[in-house]
This record gives C-alpha cells, sequence and structure tokens, in this order.
DNA sequence: TAACGTTATGTAATAATATAACATTTATAA
DNA sequence: TTATAAATGTTATATTATTACATAACGTTA
C-alpha cells in the first residue's frame, strides 16, 4: 500500500498532467504544457519530477527518458518496476505481474552483493505495431 | 557465439579504452580521453558507440549513460542485458545467469506484445560499500 | 504564537548528454 | 573498376539535467 503524500502545488500540477497524458511525458514536453500555469523552468519540472520519483508516483523510463504515472496501486514505492516499450509507436506500459516481481525482488547470485531495488525494461512490438 | 566483427578504427580505439577501462565510461570522458589519438568531437564518439551497442561489444547502462564492455562471451548481441549496480561506489558488473535469462527471455504476458530485448539493472550494496 | 528546521519555490546560468546536416574518404563486394 | 555501403570529419545545434543562490511556505514543538 502506497503512503498517502501531500503534493505541493508544483508537483500536483505536474503530476495530474503525467496521470492524464496516460503515456510516457519528456520533461521538456512537460515544461511546455505547463507554462500557463506559471512553471517556467526546467529546475522546477526536474524538482518535481524527483520528488513524484521518489515517492513512487511516477516512473522514468530510462531508455527514453521520460516519465509515465505509475499505474500500479500496490507497486513498492519504485522499488521494483517493469516495463513494455514498443519499439515502433513508442507506447510504453508498466508491468505488474506478480510472479515476476517476486522472481526479480528475491534474485541473487554469488557477487556478494544485496539488491534492493530493480528496473527492467521490455522492448519489442505491440499488438497493433505487429499486425502492420 | 558472437559473430566476429572487424571494428574500424575509431571503433577499436574506443572500444579498447572502455574495455582497458574495466568499468563504466560516459560519452564524453571517452571523448576527453581518445583526443589525443585524434578523435575530437562527441559525434564521431557517439557514432562508434552506436555501432559497438549495436554488434554488442558493449552495453550502455541506461540508469547512467555510460557504456560497459560486454563481460558474457556468450551473450545474445545486447537482446538480453542485466547488470548490477552498487549505489555507493557506482561499480557496475553484467550478470550473467543462465536461470534468470531463460527466465525473463521466455517471458509473456496477456498483453499481446512480442517481446525480443530486455534490459535490467539491479541497484543494491557491493559487498565492500555494506561492510563501510 | 514564536522560533526553528525542513521542504518547496523562483530565477539565472550553465553543465552534460546527444543528434542533425553536410561533405568527404575508405572499405567491400559485384 | 565501378558502385555501394560504411565510416570519417567538421560545424552547429538540440535535448536533458544540474549548480548556485535567494526567498517563501509549511510543520512541529516549546
Amino acid at each position: 500500500m502506497q503512503k498517502e503524500h501531500n503534493l505541493s502545488k508544483n508537483q500536483k500540477i505536474i503530476f495530474d498532467l503525467i496521470d492524464k497524458s496516460g503515456g510516457p511525458m519528456k520533461a521538456y514536453s512537460i515544461l511546455f504544457n505547463v507554462q500557463k500555469k506559471g512553471i517556467k523552468a526546467p529546475l522546477q519540472v526536474y524538482r518535481a519530477l524527483g520528488k513524484l520519483v521518489e515517492i513512487g508516483k511516477i516512473h522514468k523510463i530510462e531508455s527514453r527518458n521520460a516519465f509515465i504515472a505509475c499505474q500500479n496501486s500496490s507497486c513498492q514505492v519504485s522499488k521494483a518496476t517493469a516495463f513494455s516499450i514498443c519499439e515502433s509507436c513508442e507506447n510504453v506500459s508498466e508491468i505488474s505481474n506478480s510472479k515476476l516481481s517476486k522472481y526479480l525482488s528475491n534474485f541473487s547470485d554469488n557477487s556478494g552483493m544485496k539488491y534492493s531495488k530493480y528496473n527492467l525494461e521490455f522492448f519489442g512490438l505491440c499488438k497493433k505495431c505487429k499486425s502492420k
């Protein structure tokens, strides 16, 4: 269960935008979209993004430098994320598969390393793009 | 088994540098290091990096914007990569665990998506940093 | 409520990462 | 040898992200 966080003004504006978009958004596209709301500088966007990522309301899609609203209410606050990315239309969705997350959360090898977090990105073609 | 590729001059210079470094290197750090060899512009570096990634000689660590030599001779040419990253010392190593790669390569869900590639990054503390 | 510490905001400048566009050269193979 | 693809060189520019510093709002607790 996610802890309730009281988002600040900028955090709320930016979260709502990303959430409503339904897909990944890039920082400067966000900036462009919130300028009418008084958010004028990149840093204002990046600060809000940083906080939203920290509390698990959004995730960063590392391979795309983009941010997407968390679609998984039971997600362990960004400690365990998996995404599927269509390399043709760039559609992204969060994978919530308990077997997968259990498998990866429990993964360990003989490196002596203690894993506390992972991010997995799958690439391929989505249903639509496959049939083109 | 990896196909043999004849690296071009720039590709060889840049691969050798990354390989010898033993860890991840960032593009502009690479640029700085190869300037004495006549590679003067970012694009020359990025082009070589692009090709080296394409043929699987190096991998990009997406969360770090860095590039590391492939440490896994049997790796499926960058189609299936997994790394462990120490969040304290930033040491990165490639995970080659056949159970893991088999599990992920065969992963599928009911999204209708055909996955042809994945990248997994684990984060945590390495042995050394844990004991500090 | 006053004082304090923490979190968030505003603003300007700049750093770090990556690509576009175009001209030329080298390697490969038909 | 010719033509085709791959690689190179160069300049400029686009995109992504942070540093530094000043101020304001919020939450706690004395």
